[in-house]
DNA sequence: GATGAATGAGGATTCATTCAT
DNA sequence: TATGAATGAATCCTCATTCAT
């Protein structure tokens, strides 16, 4: 609605713009990124995109050959970066429960602070049907990550270490729908109540009379 | 915006009469429904609604005063539906986690068979900011009954019962992300595996060590 | 933009409705002169008309066979009108300039009170192609009433007559673009002003110097 | 709405260079008012406009915003050159009443010679309700060229100022509803009969007998 | 590397009109 | 007389994309 004119952006970002490709890419990437996660991909339009970067539309082509590309470029940076954080967090810990719930607490934040990756979720619309799978390995390489943190736990001998990883993504994945950061709850706040509801499944756990 | 649609003029004008009106509601809804699902609000278009209703886009609007009214009115049908399965399910039900499991069942087979109802998850594009509120507030009605299951559940001590519904309506309703009917999973078997899980977290558990 | 209700309407009619086939011709020129008035032919639906009247759109065309036709009666209801208001204020006046004052403030007064004959000065949009020469009669009908009213009229003889009606309706007339109710002054006000100047350019008046 | 068009971001980022753009803007404008000035606002189309300066539809708006916009901007170009016509013209005059009618000749010619202008009187379309206020302005500016006209004259003590230039242009704009380039009369003609007759109402005339 | 200008298909929506009932 | 349902063309506008400069 309230749309931005190009001059206002360039006035302001002309101190350090002119920066090589690379550096363009990457400022191209954040704000598309914010975005993406704010508006969703057919709610974004490549112009709103080069203005929020101080370029026109039609130097975005320069840098990404379509829409499509810039997303999927988007989404593995923020796969990777939710994946880089998760990883950082896990450093050094040794009990796999205190790892599982570090790891947790690390997803959850790197999704619900900032505004870049709530597009993890997505259940990607039809036009990205050519990129999807591009899409999807991203995704997966991330779920093997916690299939690593997930293995070494004393689960109940009952449960599907496969079902076991979706249960607990979904949940924790589904604060982005209704997490608000005003909540006197924080990201990780939500990651440890799941983490502790899960802890409950370990081996030797009474669950006595269930069917 | 507040205009007027069949829907209102009907229900006062003429009680039960003329059932071919309603017959077409019914008859768009649906096509809007599956077409909704599958493509998303911003990828369908009115004209794909009305052609595989049979009808030229125009007449859409005699039926629906927009885009965003109809897509509201699927929405809605789609969570009643979805409700009344799962009322359905635990009638007669005593057990609060006989009762519990049935419904994240009933709740799971509605969800992902049928094409109808993989809205529910949906982060709602911009484009439906305006209508948003309706939609939650259906959302919310849904949720509700959740509420009411989990309440009698003899969970552990620490655990927050608003997280815990946030939780398992998390990890069913993310099955749509991943669930394909062709695996050798039924719907069934996901939600029993996710109320499985849960069961384990009962007063009186063992969970001594958690922190 | 907040359209009614047909129901509305309705309930609201119902009272001395029902009547014969000319009532409701005066019902809906009446209404639809109101809105053409207001909002202008092309700005002015069927529909709304319709809704106006306590009808809906397609049974208008039971009574008028397009929107056009409805157009041109409209036309004529609205210059007879004011013909007949005029006629009305100048019974019984002898003097030349009198009668000639008393036409212009029926004439203005006609124009300006009342929602109904601001169409008069209608450059008619390309749509009423068709029918101009329909309206084009109406109007001048109304004009050659001003025409016998100016014959008798002791104009300096550099004037042409012809010249001078145009010149006294284009004055009146365009008080549609400003007049507003709100203001101080009445529509008599606007016509007696406009006569009081023109009253000057009688025979013997002294302009010696006009080339 | 408070869109940006091509006109901000050039004015502010290169002076006055490159023409090409500041051309097609222009070809716009003329063909816009063209069309506007023959078929109305509403009657025209964006696709008709744009065809007719050689342009697809959607080109249209990378130099206009909104067909409003370019509405808005038609009509300041033709208030400006009206109001340009007349300084013209009066250059140089001294007195008062030969400057006025050479003020109403060019604003008559300005008017009905040539297809542009004819807007000017228009009971603007509600359509155009958002814009009317800048509509207004650019109008009044060019009234208050004539009141600056009008302060000087001689005229008799009992005629307000204000009334007689809404009588003026009332009378001179009028003429566009009947006014055909094939007559004999000529644009001027028609003028310097408006202020015959209104010249007749100076200082000192004889209108003894007016009541 | 970036721009300005244009493309052209596609979007939702409106509307006068028709006609069987 | 009136209705309900549908028509289909037309409307304004958006947008990813292209390409000469």
């Amino acid at each position: 609605m309230a749309r931005t004119t190009v001059r206002a952006r360039r006035d302001a970002d002309r101190a350090g713009a002119d920066a090589g490709a690379a550096e363009r890419r990457k400022q191209i990437l954040t704000e598309a990124g914010r975005l993406f996660a704010k508006q969703g991909f057919e709610g974004t339009s490549m112009r709103e995109i080069a203005a929020a970067t101080g370029l026109l539309s039609g130097s975005l082509y320069y840098h990404f050959a379509s829409k499509e590309e810039l997303f999927v470029a988007v989404y593995e940076a923020n796969i990777r970066a939710v994946g880089e954080a998760v990883e950082g967090a896990i450093e050094g810990i040794d009990d796999p429960w205190e790892c599982f719930e570090a790891a947790a607490i690390a997803h959850c934040e790197a999704l619900l602070t900032g505004e870049k990756t709530s597009i993890l979720d997505a259940k990607f619309p039809p036009v990205l049907a050519q990129v999807r799978s591009q899409l999807i390995r991203a995704r997966d390489e991330h779920e093997r990550l916690f299939d690593r943190l997930i293995a070494p736990l004393d689960l109940a001998a009952d449960i599907d270490r496969v079902l076991f990883r979706l249960h607990v993504l979904g949940a924790l994945n589904s604060a982005i729908l209704w997490y608000k950061p005003s909540s006197r709850l924080t990201p990780a706040d939500v990651a440890r109540h799941v983490i502790k509801v899960l802890r409950y499944a370990r081996q030797g756990a009474a669950t006595a009379e269930v069917r």
